[in-house]
DNA sequence: CTATATCAATCAATCGCTTGATTAATTTTG
DNA sequence: CAAAATTAATCAAGCGATTGATTGATATAG
């Protein structure tokens, strides 16, 4: 029974992450989320408190898999350069498989209201962006890296363009000439792609002198 | 009178503007929007039609400031790389002074449903990409870009980096050291650096040589 | 020049419906 | 039996939309 509580909520959860990412939190409405899960309405209320509780939960159970990913990458030894590699190789793979909480999670963070939600969402995508800082900070105190590079525009632009193809599915199908929420395509086609392109763009901006001539 | 009638219209249309940038479509009421515009609610029907009406007279007013931005630049006799930098040029302006438009957009941009409003905002959009695109190609059939660009990624990276710092300025805001909400601080700081940054991260990009060592 | 007719604009009131949430009763579990 | 889980029924509040009445300005008619 225990075990079968878990599960449920669980599966609630599955669900409401999906209804969220695909209505919004105020287009997705507490029916839709409980008969799509094929249970009673109340149910959401009796495990989650509210609608907003359960919308904290499905996040707050994604926490902990995007808290650690990058905080042994630091302290290997590598090149920042390859660190730089590492992180999007982790990155590309984190993204298509978590593609419907990442829509969720841009999509309410552009919101201004929700304060309290906004500032824990922040948190967490803020833990990624401090692992990414330090690697570019070091790679220019190393020489590696270009003196005059803007690392936060870096991480816009690295954010940013996975947010751009993941968020806006049919302009990036239109772009790309594959549809992007094709799992199949999305898995054999759209993360190399990311991949190969991200390393040598960020590869040339990072690693090339810009003469400011200007 | 006539007059006044246009800009009580023009007045309601600003409003809804803001309002649905702020909540989005969901999250925005036809109450919030008659309150703030000072009108009765009725107007809105009366104008427009439906919540839906307001919202796609909202985006099509719009159009055209988008459509004729971009159509002369082909046609002239600069190189493509120039043409890029004048393109960031005028897209880095737009985008600061339509801001609160561009993320009410992307947002509903985003949503699965609502074939018939994605659509129209697509083609909107589409109108950039395809004569960004030309300019891109013409580059690299004149040997003036890398061949082995990704042009769809980077439009990927252009869009996208820009509507990272626009949809999610409480990130941005942390991670560029200012507030890029305040309208002085857009104008003076946000402005200028993210049209030095995208020309140089585009030139990285397409003028540096790929060696594909993997 | 009045008097009448017409029309867009505006309003308060209210419609039917959906929302998130709660209740009290019932079933399941240990 | 007692506690936990689940249900159907219900709640007030808010939603988008519509209604019928009213206004004031303009056009028409006598």
């Amino acid at each position: 029974m225990e075990k079968e509580k878990i599960d449920k909520k669980d599966h609630i959860l599955d669900v409401a992450e999906k209804v969220f990412s695909e209505h919004g939190f105020d287009g997705a409405s507490t029916r839709m989320i409980s008969g799509e899960a094929n249970v009673n309405m109340a149910m959401l209320n009796y495990y989650f408190g509210s609608k907003e509780g359960l919308f904290i939960a499905v996040v707050e159970r994604k926490i902990t898999s995007f808290q650690d990913i990058l905080i042994n990458l630091g302290s290997t030894g590598m090149s920042p350069w390859d660190k730089i590699e590492q992180y999007i190789e982790i990155y590309g793979d984190k993204v298509v498989n978590n593609n419907c909480f990442q829509k969720l999670l841009y999509r309410e963070l552009g919101i201004t209201r929700r304060t309290e939600l906004s500032d824990k969402l922040r948190s967490i995508l803020m833990i990624n962006v401090g692992e990414l800082t330090k690697i570019l900070d070091e790679g220019v105190r190393l020489g590696q890296f270009s003196a005059d590079i803007d690392v936060a525009m870096v991480m816009a632009t690295l954010y940013g363009t996975k947010n751009y193809i993941i968020n806006t599915p049919l302009m990036a199908s239109t772009m790309l000439g594959f549809d992007v929420q094709d799992d199949k395509m999305m898995e054999e086609k759209l993360k190399p792609r990311i991949k190969i392109y991200m390393k040598r763009l960020l590869k040339a901006y990072l690693m090339t002198d810009n003469d400011n001539t200007k």
